[in-house]
DNA sequence: AGAGCGATGGCCT
DNA sequence: GGCCATCGCTCTA
C-alpha cells in the first residue's frame, strides 16, 4: 500500500516509515523486513543526489511519492530509496536497515551468509538480501515488485546525524528504532 | 574523452 | 577503529 505520509517532506515522513514492512517479490521468492533505520535527503541538501538537479540517474527522485530510487555506489553496492514529497521536489528516504521477517533462507542465500544479524543491517546489505538492483529504479511501490505493508509501531525513535556523507554532516536527518539490534550503527559517526 | 569521486561493506588489527 | 576494492555517474574540456 501507499502510506499517505509519503506525501509529506522527507524529514517529516522519515520517522513515520519506521516499523513498516518492506516486501520484495521476485521470481526467486518473497523476502521482507521491518524498516528500522532511514535517512532523509532533499533537493536543498548538498549531500543529496538531487542537489545538483535532475539527471538520468536521479530522475526517479523527482517523480511522485512512492517512487523507488536505486543507485549504485562504491563500484559494488546498490542502495534503495523511497521518494517523498510533491512531484519535482527531489526528496527521498534512504532505507538503511531492516529487521528480517519473511524469506530469511533466500536472504541468506543471496548474501552467502548465515548470520541473521548481519543480513540487512546496512543499505547495501538489505538491497542484496532483497534482490534489489538498478532495474527497480523508477518503478513505484504500487507496481508490485517492492511494496509496503503495515508492520509494528516503534516504542521509541532515535534521531541522529547521517552516515557516510561528507556534506551537510551536521543535519540530524537519520532516524532509527531505538535499541533495535538490526540498526547499522547505534552511534551517529564512527 | 577522461579524471575524480563516492548516501558501503568486509576484513584486518 | 582503519583500510581499500571497484565502477557508474557527473563534470570539465
Amino acid at each position: 500500500m501507499l502510506p499517505a505520509f509519503l506525501e509529506q517532506d522527507a524529514v517529516e515522513a522519515a520517522p513515520q516509515l519506521l516499523g513498516w514492512k518492506l516486501v520484495s517479490r521476485t521470481a526467486a521468492g518473497i523476502t521482507s523486513g521491518y524498516i528500522v533505520e532511514v535517512e532523509a535527503y532533499s533537493m536543498e541538501d548538498p549531500a543529496s543526489h538531487s542537489f545538483r538537479g535532475l539527471t538520468p540517474r536521479t530522475a526517479p527522485m523527482f517523480k511522485r511519492a512512492g517512487t523507488i530510487y536505486v543507485y549504485f555506489t562504491y563500484g559494488m553496492h546498490y542502495c534503495m530509496n523511497i521518494v517523498t514529497g510533491p512531484v519535482g521536489h527531489g526528496q527521498a528516504l534512504l532505507i538503511r536497515a531492516l529487521e528480517p521477517v519473511d524469506g530469511i533462507g533466500l536472504m541468506q542465500a543471496r548474501r552467502d551468509l548465515e548470520n541473521v544479524n548481519q543480513l540487512t543491517n546496512g543499505p547495501g546489505k538489505l538491497a542484496q538480501a532483497l534482490g534489489i538492483d538498478k532495474a527497480l529504479s523508477g518503478s513505484h511501490l504500487t507496481d508490485g515488485k517492492l511494496s509496503l505493508e503495515p508492520g509494528f509501531r516503534p516504542a521509541d525513535i532515535t534521531q541522529t546525524t547521517r552516515i557516510g556523507i561528507t556534506k551537510a554532516i551536521d543535519q540530524p536527518w537519520r532516524f532509527f528504532v531505538t535499541g533495535n539490534q538490526f540498526v547499522s550503527r547505534q552511534a551517529a559517526r564512527g
